[in-house]
DNA sequence: TCCTGAAAGTGACTTATATCACATTCCGCT
DNA sequence: AGCGGAATGTGATATAAGTCACTTTCAGGA
């Protein structure tokens, strides 16, 4: 079998040590076993591009491990990120179910593992399984709530501190924290930063000096410390 | 039966005139005498607050008749408008499906009819009926696009012009032109049309003044008149 | 070890637009 | 008709943050 891109591929749902308790892999057995027989397992190289807005879908794909980012991307070329992708979740489901063209472009981060289903099987396999449906249907629920949120962090927001704040607590969520706050680890750029909250990179870096001069928030390397969450907190006018 | 708040109730989904094709208007006879069992009923007058984000699901409502308005709002008062729902779509969809608070509002603009659906009704109803169950996760995925279309409105545009030039072409997809341009009814003040873009009432008031000043449409009274629809076009960088 | 390209940090400048404070117009009601 | 509250129109002002143009730092490869 190999292990191409340093990653030991795992060929069998059933068996699988990377299953997470969400969606698709917490599926009842009988359902597993008939989604393992349409799916064709692959791996991918950090920066391997799955889809492209605009393009019509083929399928979906399901994350076993990496991240992968979704983003948009403006006529000017300005990109906006709207997810980071994690393991158990899957890609390309609102396009694959409405057939619609994918509108946001899918690209990976590090090397990956992924699970793809060419479109008509996975309909007919929901078509069959009503169990996989409604997680189907859970997961398209998710997808819009954590939308929803980005419009309410770019759309009500009135600085890019609070933006940056509000993105700052949300990774903290389920965190632990020792007394020198709580270490988290991020693999983003400021670019990257700047992308999901939707402002420019020097206003991240300039907002980022700014935490950590306040004492509030610490970003070096890729290991944010948040020293004083209820000072985020504040910022966002929670 | 009445005719509460000036509407002509609709009781019997089977024989409905105001059926749409879309969602669950257009299930097949055996499941919409399903949901037919388990819906109820109901008007509502201009004004009427639904549900309001932070509850729990009760359950979903279809719209029959009139115009629903879900919105988000922030802690210091401003509000973002999501959506402006139609006849035929669904309400709450993803609170119930995911179990989780509604974490938008929902008011009727105008008189409504609604089906209201219990969760528990709705979620048997989902899981016995797998066409219903896939027309739900084809309304979530419709859902989810739009969601990103606005993300991208907020997120990626450079300027207030830009974003309301996507909003009104947004509103003349699929109106008929004559000579004079396209007259498309609206029935949303500036205020309004300014939460759904983001920006101030008085920046909406501006630049719609600009708009007409340049001769690329004209909002008056309900009535907008798009008479220069490449010059909008441009303005969104298409 | 040095090299090199990417990432981060910083200053100066410009501008869009939020905000406040009004004037004006419109529309539904009695 | 005419009243009153909402919706619009408009000016002046302040400011957050985008943009440009650099320098400095960092990390990974030869």
């Amino acid at each position: 079998m190999g292990s191409p891109y340093g990653l030991e591929l795992v060929e069998n749902c059933l068996i699988c040590k990377l299953r997470t308790d969400s969606f698709f892999c917490g599926l009842p057995k009988a359902s597993l076993e008939a989604f393992e027989k349409i799916k064709f397992t692959a791996a991918y190289p950090a920066g391997a591009v799955l889809f492209v807005e605009g393009q019509s879908p083929r399928g979906i794909y399901m994350l076993c491990k990496g991240r992968v980012k979704l983003s948009t991307t403006s006529s000017d070329g300005k990109t906006l990120i709207l997810k980071i992708v994690q393991p158990g979740e899957v890609l390309g489901l609102h396009a694959t179910v409405s057939n619609t063209p994918y509108e946001i472009t899918a690209e990976s981060g590090q090397p990956c593992q992924l699970n793809f289903i060419k479109r008509e099987d996975f309909l007919r396999f929901l078509q069959q399984h009503g169990d996989a449906c409604l997680r189907a249907a859970q997961h398209l629920s998710r997808d819009c709530q954590s939308a929803y949120q980005q419009i309410r962090s770019l759309g009500l927001s009135h600085s890019a501190p609070e933006r940056l704040a509000r993105l700052l607590l949300e990774w903290s969520h389920g965190e632990g924290a020792d007394e020198a706050g709580m270490r988290i680890k991020v693999a983003l750029t400021h670019e990257e930063i700047a992308q999901i909250i939707g402002t420019s990179r020097e206003t991240v870096t300039r907002t980022l000096a700014d935490f950590r001069k306040k004492q509030i928030a610490v970003l070096k390397g890729s290991t944010l410390m948040i020293r004083n969450k209820p000072a985020l907190e504040r910022l966002v006018g929670a």
